[in-house]
DNA sequence: CGAGAGCTTGAGTTATGTCAATTCGTGTGG
DNA sequence: CCACACGAATTGACATAACTCAAGCTCTCG
């Protein structure tokens, strides 16, 4: 079986996609939303584990991720690596890199997923009669540098349980954006990934998990989360010292 | 006198500017840079220490770095702010913050510097008849989100002397891009916002130059550095452990 | 020449990492 | 269906990198 197949490409359209309002035709107006539907022409699979593209590799493509979730990290030479986001359904991927033509990150499926494919040279064709996608695709980047700087400010700023609590927050957000409870969700990723984005160890995030059930800011059973006490978690990032 | 101020545009053209190979226009055919003429209207002089801009101002432009050097940061409600980037003259200033028209950063000024102002609206207008703008605008967004990954990957996962490493390696060739010498500068920022931006304090930064000195990897006094064994500098960063 | 900001250095504390042992959970093969 | 095996998570004891607090130094600028 192959690890990253294309699939049928029957209902790939903007216009009809269920991601849409949350995806790149976000706050765009239906009539120029259906002008999008020659942008996707491949949706491909990707499996649990497996890379979508890795660092180093042409890039020509952005990808919309659909269904699943996704990683992206920088490999270090030494085999170390640094995860730098992790995507869920909606987000869109291979922002990065749109420089020298290269991916500067791996990006890896951590479940099963689906992205659709947009092309940068269709991008370029679609926004001659739809001006305002290149504001979309603008939008999204800046986005992403401004999460980055987010991530930035945790790292930069923050002791390990409030990096651990801004985690959690954004991650409730998120999913409550996609539908999902707010309070209660499965973390697709272990407590390696996460201590690896956090810049944490390993045992730091499990003790922190243990911590914060213990104070009954949460319940958790290894990746089911329920956030008990909201507020005290915001606390905990707003307040520092 | 004031602190923000507009001035002369005389010579506000990209195609004459000193800074062109290393700014906006960089890899741009001639023909096409002749083009982005009209793109500057404005040019604003920005006293040290004073705004560029302040988080949560309304956003409808970019700047260019021409003279000087700026740092952006972002603003917590506590008082306490996180020191998102360093800027040298051919460096693109408010990629972030394209989102909602609002910028996510503040941007002021480490000595009096100078930037021309690029508007949103007047990028959309000239890349129409000018289309390679899109891609330069697309290359420097997805170049700012690399660099922020970089600095995440060295917050994430460097110890404090391999991040120290890794800024002055980096402020190295980002001068000598400028066309300063990459063993000998003087830095615009001090001990405490190097600390900042690393997420380290300012007595670990301090003792960090004195022992690299000690160990003869520089030579520094104050914010003047000769770097003198750049091989063992990146010796330190790309093998840990 | 004096004052203040910025930097350095030392001594002691602490948050987080390291190492190691144990448990838990899931999937596999007998 | 059970038992085993393996990876993931937890927990404890200890080590240490980096922080905090504090004193003193050194430029710079007025």
């Amino acid at each position: 079986m192959q690890k990253r197949v294309p699939v049928g490409i029957e209902s790939a359209h903007c216009s009809t996609c269920m991601m849409g309002h949350v995806c790149l035709p976000t706050g765009m107006p239906s009539h120029e939303i259906e002008q999008l539907d020659t942008l996707v022409k491949e949706r491909i699979r990707v499996e649990k584990g497996q890379p979508l593209f890795r660092q180093g590799e042409t890039l020509n493509a952005l990808f919309g991720l659909r269904l699943g979730s996704i990683k992206t990290q920088l490999d270090e030479a030494n085999g170390q690596h640094q995860i730098t986001g992790f995507f869920l359904p909606g987000e869109i991927i291979g922002l990065d890199g749109m420089i020298e033509g290269e991916h500067s990150s791996s990006a890896i499926a951590m479940e099963d997923s689906e992205v659709c494919v947009v092309r940068i040279e269709d991008i370029d064709d679609v926004s001659r009669y739809v001006p305002s996608l290149q504001h979309q695709v603008r939008r999204i980047m800046s986005k992403e540098i401004a999460r980055s700087h987010q991530v930035l400010l945790a790292l930069g700023s923050m002791r390990s349980e409030q990096r651990l609590a801004a985690f959690l927050i954004n991650m409730s957000q998120r999913l409550s954006v996609l539908g999902y409870s707010s309070t209660d969700f499965v973390m697709r990723m272990g407590r390696e990934e996460i201590g690896n984005y956090l810049g944490l160890t390993i045992e730091t995030v499990s003790r922190l998990f243990s911590r914060f059930a213990r104070d009954g800011l949460i319940r958790v059973s290894q990746r089911e989360v329920r956030i008990l006490d909201m507020v005290a978690l915001n606390e905990l990032v707003g307040k520092p010292c």
